[in-house]
DNA sequence: CAGCATCCCAGAGGATACTG
DNA sequence: CAGTATCCTCTGGGATGCTG
């Protein structure tokens, strides 16, 4: 523990926080998700190939942390939990749909190098 | 060695792909830096208090392999090199733009729980 | 159904020293 | 000045199994 005090731009820059927010291989893909509307857990497994369960609950924790998305367990058995997104996840929608644009205007599979030859 | 096809949404999803690209501790800040115009390395360098050279060569290595940024090395000794936003780049400013106006109206330090507190 | 515990690993990120 | 090269740490992310 040194007492030292960094300067750094985490929290200085705006830029920086936020994109310590949505790091994270599925948090955007997730925002993504719940912006179609409030979503079950299984919903979002099931929508999230690739996702193992510990992940998708793990992320969803931190989106919920950053008070994005809010979760509402339903008093039920079998367990029942809702996921949305919050005030601050819906005014998000703007940057996801800026990506969107950017990602679908200018990044085509086909400039790229990488291609989906699975595991080889 | 499974030969399977693994189907992830990495390919199929602009939101994914996109975010694959912009992954990465300094990415977006360094972005942000460079569309503040051209940009030495000493420069990006300098306002990026906490990175270190190694990092910053790689992310930036990173970048212009993605096509955002372009790199242009002046034949000259000692070494000039300028890094600048390609046209990929230039177009990935709404997000940016966005991301930073969400993080302000929305992402205020004292609503987190992190705090500067230094050496408190 | 939803999610936690545990173990594991690759790679992101960092510190330091050296070079054309 | 603008990088490499090397080494090391840390944690994000994944696999699997268990539980209320």
């Amino acid at each position: 523990m040194k007492s030292e005090k960094k300067i750094i731009p985490s929290v200085t820059c705006p830029i920086f926080r936020a994109q310590k927010i949505i790091s994270g291989k599925w948090k955007i893909y997730l925002l993504y998700l719940l912006s179609q509307g409030t979503k079950r857990f299984s919903d979002l497994y099931r929508e999230t190939p690739g996702i193992t369960q510990a992940m998708l609950s793990k992320q969803l924790r931190e989106l919920e942390a950053a008070g994005i998305i809010s979760r509402y367990v339903y008093p039920e058995i079998p367990p029942k939990v809702e996921y949305s997104l919050t005030e601050l996840g819906q005014n998000f929608m703007p940057v996801l749909d800026e990506l969107a644009k950017w990602s679908c205007t200018h990044l085509h599979p086909e400039e790229g190098e990488e291609k989906i030859s699975g595991s080889a």
